[in-house]
DNA sequence: TTAGGGTTAG
């Protein structure tokens, strides 16, 4: 453990004998610095007094450095005021080691000192500045450095082009970052990285197709990929569409470049592989870029579980985080915790979901917002809204837009229409602006407690918090005025709305129309479905269903003629279920499961009871009187 | 001797 007062006393000592060891401290330290060893570092320092090289600007910068890099800030500034004579090198790297250690206007204030002390910043001084300005979204601090850049003629360094490329973007001034971007006299390929990513932080429609221009014309102006590129690029490659599979491609360039950055030691690059081929369901293939890499950190492992997460295999995702605490020997983080929840409460239903509950508590993670809101959310599914509020109330300290509205959708799911509705004017009150999910989430718990007039309300005043009306709201107005019996507003309401209608709206109308018996305004609600998306087989199949129980029969071969006409096939429903470690899988009308004729005995006696009766205990001593029969 | 971009979740 390292003392202040002992650094004190190491900073004032003055040998009486100095000797020529300079190159072999200078190799000390270096090694110090790229094992980011404070034990090293502390090693070092003792000996630099020891020789009486204290002074020496060379061996005190890289001392500088070393404890800057150790997350030891104090030290390096301790060493820093020891040094008589201060030259650009030594006010650099502490200004930088400032900026590493996250300590931004303590960074920002020594910059300050460093002109009042008549010392000229250079390009690595303003480069840093930049990056300061921008790493706090300081744009007005970032125009003033900008402003000192162009006095003394930094403006010609790509570093500094690219850190002021870099500020503005994380200012969400583009079009200054663009203009820094344009100007450049000359640009190397992290100029064109920094850019990239600041179109991605964008956000919005469209993004996409910004940074693939841009790709191309990196591309035209004779620029290859680096890892930052790739990796930057990845989240961009989603399923392959028959024509092209960007994520396929970029991980053969990768491959084929070996000699800059393999994905076997790139920590970075394997993680982004593996999320890629996770969101675009092809989670084997992102195995085997696990399965490759030399080494794992977290982040891998919390990849590779949260792919196995979101295409269903929670057994898969169950069994590597076992692996990663076992095998790994590494400690689930509140990200590892958040991404396994939905297999734990999925497989163990509450009591899954609970026992990462309880290791958060444990590992004092229980208060993170994000774990919180994924709590929440959690107990809301799993039935537990009881549970879910004590988490919103308790031990989400500091809320965000998302645990407001992971709880309002929970009473949403729970047809809780009053509380939610209660809960989002409670958020409006405490001063958090609702987004679009937040919306969707009230509006659809409207939805399901026929509150029609107090959705359209809400509905009417999103402009307010800068929203604009989505699909997926005005779904859900659909839904609300259907669900209500209100077809004819339903269909007044997709008339007039702002945006083209697309096949959720329609599907709302359908199931409106299904609900109500209204034969007609279902009849066109699923010509108008099968219109916006006529490459799904289940809409053709639903009509020719509605022809046949009024045995219009002309209409079902019609019907039936179109689906063959355009090769669609629909696939037979399945689903499933976890007994014992055994998954369990049904299709319609399936008689292959050895309990086949028992299941279908249940099925007939459960039916009436389920129309008929609230009781729970009816249906759970059935269960069991079959389970004990199978 | 000092400077720049990328990783998992809700």
């Amino acid at each position: 453990m390292i003392t202040f007062s002992a650094l004190r006393q190491l900073t004032k000592f003055t040998p009486t004998i100095s000797r020529n060891y300079t190159s072999a401290t200078l190799q000390l330290l270096q090694l110090s610095i790229t094992n980011q060893s404070l034990t090293q570092t502390l090693q070092s320092h003792a000996r630099v007094c020891y020789l009486g090289l204290t002074q020496h600007s060379v061996i005190v910068t890289k001392l500088i450095s070393a404890y800057s890099l150790c997350k030891n800030p104090l030290a390096a500034r301790l060493v820093f005021d020891s040094v008589r004579v201060k030259n650009v090198f030594i006010w650099n790297t502490l200004i930088n080691g400032y900026a590493k250690n996250g300590l931004c206007s303590e960074s920002f204030e020594l910059f300050r000192e460093m002109c009042r002390n008549g010392d000229d910043p250079d390009n690595f001084t303003i480069s840093t500045m930049a990056k300061v300005c921008g790493d706090v979204e300081d744009g007005l601090l970032g125009d003033l450095v900008h402003g000192v850049c162009v006095k003394n003629g930094f403006g010609v360094d790509i570093v500094v082009g690219n850190a002021f490329i870099f500020m503005y973007c994380k200012c969400g001034r583009f079009r200054d970052a663009f203009e820094v971007f344009d100007e450049m006299p000359e640009r190397n390929v992290s100029s064109w990285n920094v850019m990239i990513g600041g179109v991605s932080g964008l956000g919005g429609d469209g993004v996409s197709e910004v940074v693939w221009e841009f790709v191309r014309c990196m591309v035209v102006e004779g620029f290859g990929f680096d890892g930052f590129t790739i990796s930057s690029l990845l989240p961009f490659c989603g399923r392959s569409n028959g024509k092209c599979d960007f994520g396929r491609e970029l991980h053969s360039y990768i491959v084929k470049n070996d000699g800059g950055f393999f994905v076997e030691s790139d920590f970075y690059l394997g993680c982004c592989l593996i999320d890629m081929y996770g969101k675009s369901k092809r989670v084997n293939v992102g195995r085997n870029v696990f399965n490759c890499m030399r080494d794992r950190n977290i982040f891998a492992w919390t990849a590779m579980i949260s792919g196995y997460v979101q295409n269903g295999d929670f057994d898969e995702a169950m069994f590597l985080f076992g692996e990663m605490q076992s095998k790994g020997r590494i400690e689930p983080n509140k990200v590892s915790l958040i991404s396994i929840i939905p297999a734990c409460s999925s497989l163990g239903g509450l009591l899954g979901g609970k026992q990462v509950h309880g290791f958060a508590v444990r590992k004092e993670l229980n208060h993170e917002v994000s774990l919180c809101n994924a709590l929440i959310d959690m107990y809301s599914k799993c039935g537990s809204l009881n549970y879910a509020r004590k988490v919103f109330d308790f031990h989400c300290i500091s809320k965000d837009a998302i645990s407001w509205s992971s709880m309002i959708s929970g009473y949403g799911l729970h047809g809780k229409g009053s509380d939610a509705v209660l809960l989002y004017n409670k958020m409006l009150q405490s001063g958090i602006k609702p987004d679009f999910i937040t919306v969707v989430g009230v509006l659809s718990a409207c939805g399901r407690s026929e509150m029609v007039e107090e959705g359209l309300d809400i509905y009417k005043h999103i402009n307010e918090y800068g929203l604009e009306p989505t699909l997926e709201i005005c779904a859900c107005i659909v839904d609300m005025l259907g669900r209500s019996g209100q077809l004819d507003k339903a269909l007044d309401f997709i008339k007039t709305m702002p945006l083209e209608p697309g096949p959720s709206i329609w599907g709302s109308l359908v199931n409106a129309s299904v609900l109500h018996g209204n034969s007609d305004m279902l009849d066109l609600a699923y010509k108008f479905l099968i219109q916006v998306e006529p490459a799904n087989p289940s809409n053709y199949v639903s009509l020719s269903n509605l022809y046949a129980s009024s045995r219009n029969w002309d209409a079902v071969a019609e019907v039936r003629a179109k689906m063959k006409e355009r090769g669609l096939k629909k696939l037979p429903g399945c689903s499933w279920i976890s007994v014992n470690n055994e998954t369990h899988s049904f299709y319609v009308a399936d008689k292959a499961h050895h309990c086949s004729d028992l299941i279908y005995q249940m099925l007939q006696e459960l039916i009436p009871v389920m129309m008929g009766a609230s009781n729970s205990t009816i249906l759970e001593d059935l269960a069991l009187s079959y389970l004990e029969q199978a």
